[in-house]
DNA sequence: ATGTGTCAGATTGTTGACAATCTACGATCT
DNA sequence: AGATCGTAGATTGTCAACAATCTGACACAT
């Protein structure tokens, strides 16, 4: 009881004391972005965000320009800024890069299997192979995520981590943008399998291995990307 | 003499309607940065900078925010903002990942060759060429970073020349505060005659013969980095 | 009808002022 | 002497007001 209120205590401290203003619009804005609140190309208005996150403008203006580094929206001067549009291109463009970020995350874990130990992927894995079988896509779906996300944090570069993560926001503009549901069973069981693979040939230190199922893993994705791109409405990534 | 005008017109209309202040600032700043008028680790007082650049401190701020999210400044809550200190060990995790995307250019090039013609590319070497023999070692070092820089353009992704820019730009600022001299003349010219090869294997179309040049020419690189990395001052990248 | 000019409202761009916080220095106490 | 506390100056964080710009509608001329 004490305890865990000197955690939440500790946790208010440190956001106070390392999250400006600017950060924290910036952090609420972008899940905003990533939940789909705003449709693609639609305004941020400054006076409106502004009192519905209770800041001035001047935070948000802050925020705006982080925003539009991070590539998730677009300013235009003396217009204002708008919700970026990713075309299906673009973000073949993304993957591409994501996919080359993604076998140097293998090659690097293949060769130090013992980062993998008590990473917890396993679980990670398990749990996902659970919701797939009771059919919940969503949460089986973020665990997917998770999982990649992991092995680019155990990869142990830091600029790798970063490129990465930034990618990986900018698809998932697309894919809220897409109406890409992501709710085929088949399709996330068979990711779930693929990252099983992949996994096992990671601790195994066969490094192949690893790049060959990830190449397989990756082109199935490609693959229904380039449904998207023919078939604009309704698709699974 | 009309039409000069006319250019130098349409220059700073187009200025005015795309480039806000901030993002002037943003410029001029980064300018300042990669010439290393400011020392690894330096404050920037949003105040003298601003009275320096003629504006106030509320575009300072706005492009400290870009700044930040490219990785060049360091930005710590209620004490300032301050130049990035980018250690030996981040270079070479920056320069790791760097070496990832410019196999993907090479891929993507060899993969269509067409796209060479009329690129400008060999006539960049051959000035790069003669500036070597004129043993104008930072005219030259200019012009291979520029042939990197021209392949990442031509590759025709934009979010891998982005991403790629992006990761210069952090190792221009490493090169700047790790004093590494570019004037080496046997590494200049070895770096051109790579230069040659890889476009050469390029323009063939020749994927294979390309990548071993490419490999080749990034370990040479490679070992000149870890040589500063043990002998912190005076180095040649 | 089509195009042009003007004007009001809305929105962004910029600024200066004020509040909150940090840093450095010196006074005070042990 | 050394440590601690407190205060003054400097610096960042936030805000609200003002200026510049854009948008859309309406009147007017062609």
């Amino acid at each position: 009881m004490h305890g865990e209120n000197f955690m939440t205590f500790a946790h208010t401290l440190g956001v106070l004391k390392h999250h400006s203003m600017p950060s924290l619009v910036q952090e609420e804005l972008e899940r905003m972005l990533r939940g789909g609140v705003f449709a693609p190309g639609d305004p941020l208005r400054e006076a409106s965000l502004a009192t519905q996150l209770g800041v001035s403008r001047g935070p948000i203006r802050e925020a705006f320009r982080s925003l539009e580094e991070k590539g998730l929206v677009r300013v235009e001067k003396n217009r204002g800024v708008f919700v970026r549009i990713i075309t299906p291109e673009e973000a073949d463009n993304i993957f591409e890069v994501r996919t080359a970020l993604e076998k140097l995350i293998v090659s690097r874990l293949a060769r130090a299997p013992q980062d993998l130990t008590n990473s917890g992927v396993p679980e990670l894995l398990n749990t996902a192979e659970k919701l797939a079988a009771r059919a919940d896509f969503s949460g089986c779906h973020t665990l997917n995520i998770q999982f990649h996300e992991r092995l680019a944090e155990l990869a142990g570069n830091a600029t790798l981590l970063q490129t990465y993560r930034r990618l990986v926001n900018e698809l998932s503009l697309f894919r809220q943008q897409a109406h890409a549901s992501t709710a085929d069973a088949s399709t996330l069981r068979q990711s779930v399998v693929d990252h099983k693979n992949l996994y096992a040939a990671l601790v195994e230190g066969d490094k192949r291995k690893a790049l060959r199922v990830l190449k397989l893993h990756v082109e199935a994705s490609r693959r229904r990307l380039k449904a998207i791109l023919s078939n604009p409405s309704n698709g699974t990534l």
